[in-house]
This record gives C-alpha cells, sequence and structure tokens, in this order.
DNA sequence: ACCTGAACACCGTTCAAGT
DNA sequence: ACCTGAACACCGTTCAAGT
C-alpha cells in the first residue's frame, strides 16, 4: 500500500518516518496509527521506529505539526483594509487542512507541545492583527474566537445529524422515515428543522462561510479599547 | 476509590456500569477508561460488562449522552427578548459541562449515534431560536456557530501555550525566560502578545464570555432572510 | 549507529462453561 | 439470566543482543 513498501529501503530518517506517519493516519484514521503497523508499511520492525522518534506521543506531534505546516500564513501589514481578508483566507486555510486530515481535528488543539510550525502559524496570524492596529487584548480575543469557531465547525462536520457528508437530504429523510411518529412528538423542532433541510439541501461551504463572515463582521464592528 | 468498591454488590445495571464509567473517565481521563479498569472499579469480571453494553464504543455513546443530560436547556417562547439570555445561559452550561467532564471535549461532537439528550437538547435549542422568530435556516446558522464556538474554545482552553490553566502568567514567563533570545527573534509577534499577557494575566472566563458575546451581538444584528 | 528478537504488561473481545 | 475463565489477536515499550 505505502510507498515505502515498494523497494527493500534501508536506513530510516525521522522525516521519513513522519510521513509515513501522516500517510498512514490519513489512509487508516487515529485508529489506524500504531507503531506497528506504521513499522509494517515502512518495512521495518517495531523497535526501529524508537530510533528517530522517542514515543507515540512525540510522533503525534511531529505529524500534527506538518498539518500546521500545511495552513496558509497571513501576512503582517500596516495597510488596515487587509487583516480581514487575510484572515478569511487563513480560516478557510485552517478548515481544509482539517479536512485533509480528519484525524487531526480532534487532536491538533489539545496537543500539549506546541510545533515550529504551530509557532510560526500563530506568530503570523498576530503579526497580522497586530501591525493592523489591534491592541494586545484584542489580537487574543480575535485569534481565539477565530480558532475557536473553525475547530468547532470542523469537528461539527463530522457527526451533525443533519448534515453527514454530500448526501446530507438524502441522509436526513431517510431517518425521518424510520421512526416518523416517536421522533416527530419527541422533539418537534429538530424534525421540523431537519425536515426543512431534507428537502433545501445544506451546503457546509455555505455553512462556513456564514459563520465565519458573521464573526469578521462583529469583529470589525466591535468598538475594542 | 470508586464508590462501588466497598460492598460487594453484584447485580449490576446498564445505568451502574455508565455511571462508573463517567466517573472513572472524571477520574482518569479517556485513555484511563478502559474495560477492564471499569470491571475492577465495579468489583467484576471484564466480561461481565458485556451483558449491559454492547462494546466499548456503545458505552461511550452512553456516558456522553450523560454529559449531554447535564447541559442546561434553553426555554421555547414567543417573546423576543428572551432567546439572547437564552443562548447565552446554554452556551456557558455547555461549556461548564465540558470543563467538568475534559475527557469529552474531543469526543462529544464526534460521536455519529447521538443520544436521547444530545437530540432532546437541540430540539429545546430550535425550540427557542424559532419560536423567537428566526426562519429555519438561521436557526441551523446560529446553533452552528454558537456550538461551534463553545467546542472550540473549550478545546483550546486545555493546551493553549499562553493560557495553561490559573497560572497562566507563570508559565507563559517560565516559557519565555527558558529560550528568550532564540524564540524571540523567530516568533516576534507571538512573544510580545504573550509576554504581554504574562504581566497582565489572562482570565479563561472573561475570554469566553467575550467571544460568546462578540457572537451573540452579531446574530442580533445580522439582518436575517 | 542503527536495526532486530524476544519479552512484558497491557488492550478489546469471542467462546464455552458455570450458576 | 447473569457472571466467569481461559484464550485470541492486538497494543506501546524495555532490554539485551546483533551488525
Amino acid at each position: 500500500m505505502s510507498d515505502e513498501s515498494r523497494g527493500p529501503r534501508r536506513r530510516l530518517s525521522r522525516n521519513a518516518v513522519l510521513a509515513a506517519a501522516l500517510s498512514l493516519a490519513d489512509r487508516a484514521g487515529s485508529a489506524g496509527l500504531t507503531m506497528r503497523a506504521l513499522a509494517q508499511d515502512l518495512g521495518v520492525v517495531p523497535m526501529a521506529l524508537y530510533k528517530h522518534v522517542a514515543d507515540k506521543d512525540e510522533l503525534i506531534d511531529g505529524i500534527v505539526d506538518i498539518v500546521w505546516s500545511e495552513v496558509e500564513a497571513p501576512v503582517a501589514t500596516a495597510d488596515p483594509s487587509v487583516w480581514r481578508p487575510a484572515m478569511r483566507a487563513r480560516a478557510t486555510s485552517l478548515r481544509q487542512a482539517l479536512r485533509r486530515h480528519p484525524w487531526a481535528v480532534g487532536l491538533m488543539e489539545t496537543r500539549m507541545h506546541p510545533g515550529p510550525a504551530n509557532l510560526a502559524q500563530h506568530d503570523a496570524m498576530m503579526g497580522c492583527l497586530r501591525r493592523a492596529g489591534f491592541s494586545f487584548r484584542a489580537t487574543v480575543h480575535v485569534t481565539s474566537v477565530l480558532d475557536a469557531y473553525v475547530y468547532g465547525f470542523t469537528l461539527q462536520e463530522k457527526s451533525l445529524p443533519f448534515a453527514s457528508a454530500e448526501e446530507s437530504g438524502e441522509v436526513a429523510q431517510r431517518k425521518l422515515d424510520t421512526q416518523p411518529a416517536e421522533l416527530a412528538t419527541t422533539f418537534p423542532y429538530l424534525i421540523e428543522v431537519v425536515s426543512e433541510l431534507a428537502t433545501a439541501g445544506y451546503d457546509y461551504d455555505a455553512e462556513f462561510n456564514t459563520g465565519l463572515d458573521l464573526i469578521l463582521e462583529a469583529v470589525e464592528a466591535h468598538p475594542w479599547e
């Protein structure tokens, strides 16, 4: 399956281990990312990995930071009209990175040891806001609320009953057809909203942008001290 | 340690298993929640659990729904002045539930099978917004952005480098003192903001409320179709 | 310096058996 | 109907040994 399994490659390296781990996580999810499976992908015995990585925790820190490195960094400039589009682009880029690596969603912000790419990303974000004229305190508020939104949205994206992937309408409708009477009486409002979405359809990108623009609008309008 | 270990209680029940599992997760975290440890807490052999719960996944679904049941449900009313405080109270209540059960943060919205308490909670939320006059579409937008915010914020709360728990100032300052020269030149903006927070202090509740009010203000001001 | 083999202390879960 | 014991196929990781 993996690229590494073709030739009888020897000589591992930390980067090779991390790259294979990222690929394995993308293919098999966080539950499938085991030291043993990773070793097999690399055509090596499990213990060989421990020469390049302290333990599994450090391995995960490593691949999480690779995901961070894929997020487009906003540029810092004194032009007061650029922070909004820059923040919008960064939020979109972060969401896309999290969609490419779904296993990372529950892991990115939970990690205790932020890597260099993570630090660089947040440095760029703070720089962009600071140079646009935001105060220290406001910079933290804006970073906090934007990151929280992107994380939380992507987290929900994987599981909301009325919006699982493309076929949101179908899925919701099928759910309604299964036990219509019972659910309809117990959760009238929920069913009503889900039914509406089932007929009208549900677009995740549009939903994400609506919330994002709502927040950016609020940030711009807010009288920061 | 557990309440169950005192008497030689026999006769398990599904609720007893779920209650013990919740308590174990609160004490030992998601990594410490194992079927074997849970069985030991209950003074029973691991296999005994499988009579009351299909597998570990269903167990987790069960305790996640208990957490949902702890979240204060907003009431539905036609009074247009109540949705805002109701939404604010619900967001605060959700955040507090997630803080009481930190293991749940990365799990709540990822679960594929929402339980009755989860459905009831969202039914109440939709009802509150619908009766306040929000359209179907707007109801989904508001639910989405509020849930995303609370989730994302609580997720960050556990790991942001400049805000780990109470002693945010100390921790940040110590981090700065460790490698001052190197970090300061590579991540100037980040260090600048962190230093500022280290001296001024960082209050998580205040931070949460600032973002929450920003979003609620934006929701109220937005011209929903 | 880097990789291996065997082993240890764990997992979730099945299956046949006890009461 | 409910609980047990032994077993299976997994984990991450240590330790002593190979090259």
